[in-house]
DNA sequence: GACTGATGTTTCATATGGTGGAACCGACTT
DNA sequence: AAGTCGGTTCCACCATATGAAACATCAGTC
């Protein structure tokens, strides 16, 4: 269990696999160098590697001379919604908080003016909220429409506050003053508002250029609204693992200074 | 010099990037035995080599057990919009097609209601349009729109159809009309209909799901005027061999019977 | 237009790491 | 229980990947 585990036979690809990672995680264009200094390898097995990657069209140089993710992931990217590949990622903390929580857990994003439930998993309760997928519902009473309001991803509402139950926030005054506080904790709440007995909490989640969609449960109010704090808090540092996924690297070459001399490949272990 | 290059000393990465190749262009899971079959590999290899891949996120085994692009395809797609990927791929193509033209290459996809410009390679003349890269223009005046919407990608117009030259086609029959002819002969044209003296042309593209953007070229009437059946044609080969890329797998496992006998690894050259 | 330094690439002897056949395993059929 | 399919683990062998060092290449500099 020493930094680097010693894998079953594979060193070429795990290798060549490291490269990939560094190159398709950074988002602007990584040079030589620098990955030959982050993984550690000798310039001449980078370079070899590299040009393998490269005919194999996993990574490509830039006019520059940088390397930048290749066709291979142009492609995947060209054929599939980026939506659902952030639902992919964000499956595991989804789940995680469904586990922790028991309630019905979403993943939200903007579209146009409204919110859209991208990904979902179930209470394991038998009373709770329906398969949201797809179906959009009025931002300004739902959870997550709220943190998406609130960190600029959804333009605010410019129509009239559709009233949906007497709780529902009606007036944009209200709004906005619960849009600031909302930024002031880091989490929303949507009691009663959207429906009665229908309780929501929702935490934002960042990309590489800041909020880009949130995360939150819902379920009924008599089972919340005691737990509201604890939910939002868990939600907040559940969303900023997320957040860190799908930020910037910083994954495996965190600490290790890595300072391979002469011929120190192997590691002790066998 | 056989089928497969001798490369330079990168077998094992040289493999592994075939089998994440094979399983990002299929669109659906692949199995163990197909993948080491297609690629002709023992069986222990492939496992091996699999093993590593999923190991780094490269490829992932969905529920069923078939192979799938990894995580790192789906942060790849999560980070970054399609339509500036799919205009990386095309590039090569409206290259190609603005060194055979001369004239200044588009590519349009729809948004919303209209055409925007995801792509374009200048001109060679001097006399050539502006960058159209994100300005929308009114679609039943322009080559990319039309065929937009003869292949239902754009929704057809709903409103008045605003006149911008008088050859602009202003009514709804007359416009299906020519749509039709469209889908006829495979390629639009725009004479004069959005500005006096420019004149565009363009194909249709598809996916994997049929049409999904346009490729075309503009340009001053008076040079366009006798070739656009020339130009016309040439779009729309160049718009196949895009689609292809787009498209179906097919591509290197196509006739070697691979069948790599007891120890016959090497291929002869050194 | 020769020095210098920084960045990549190619060469080559070496032993490490990858290879494939066969044994093995677990799940499903018959 | 015996047989088949789909996949993984073992292991002896040697082909393959490895890294040091030599070799290119280019951008400044004097």
């Amino acid at each position: 269990m020493g930094s680097a585990a010693p894998q079953g036979g594979t060193q070429a690809v795990d290798r060549a696999a490291a490269l990939v990672d560094l190159v398709v995680r950074a988002d602007d264009p990584v040079s030589f160098t620098e990955l030959s200094d982050v993984t550690g390898l000798a310039r001449s097995t980078t370079s070899r590697l590299l040009a393998a990657l490269e005919r194999t069209d996993l990574v490509e140089r830039d006019p520059s001379g940088g390397y930048v993710a290749g066709p291979l992931f142009a492609l995947h990217a060209a054929l599939h919604d980026p939506w659902p590949q952030v639902a992919r990622l964000a499956r595991p903390v989804l789940v995680e908080i469904g586990a922790r929580t028991g309630e019905t857990v979403h993943l939200g994003v903007a579209r146009g003016e409204t919110v859209v439930h991208v990904g979902q998993v179930e209470s394991t309760f038998l009373l709770s909220a329906r398969d949201w997928n797809e179906v959009d519902v009025p931002a300004h009473c739902s959870s997550l429409g709220k943190v998406l309001y609130a960190f600029g991803v959804l333009p605010l509402p410019s129509g009239r506050l559709e009233r949906r139950t007497d709780h529902t926030v009606c007036t944009r005054d209200a709004l906005s003053a619960e849009l600031a506080a909302i930024r002031g904790t880091g989490y929303a709440t949507a009691i009663d508002e959207l429906e009665t007995g229908l309780s929501a909490i929702a935490a934002p989640v960042a990309g590489k250029d800041g909020v880009i969609c949130a995360i939150g449960i819902s379920g009924p109010t008599a089972r919340l609204q005691d737990r509201v704090d604890h939910i939002g808090r868990l939600l907040v540092e559940q969303a900023a693992s997320l957040s860190a996924l799908l930020g910037r690297p910083t994954p495996r070459a965190a600490g290790h200074p890595r300072a391979r001399h002469s011929s120190t490949t192997k590691e002790g272990a066998a």
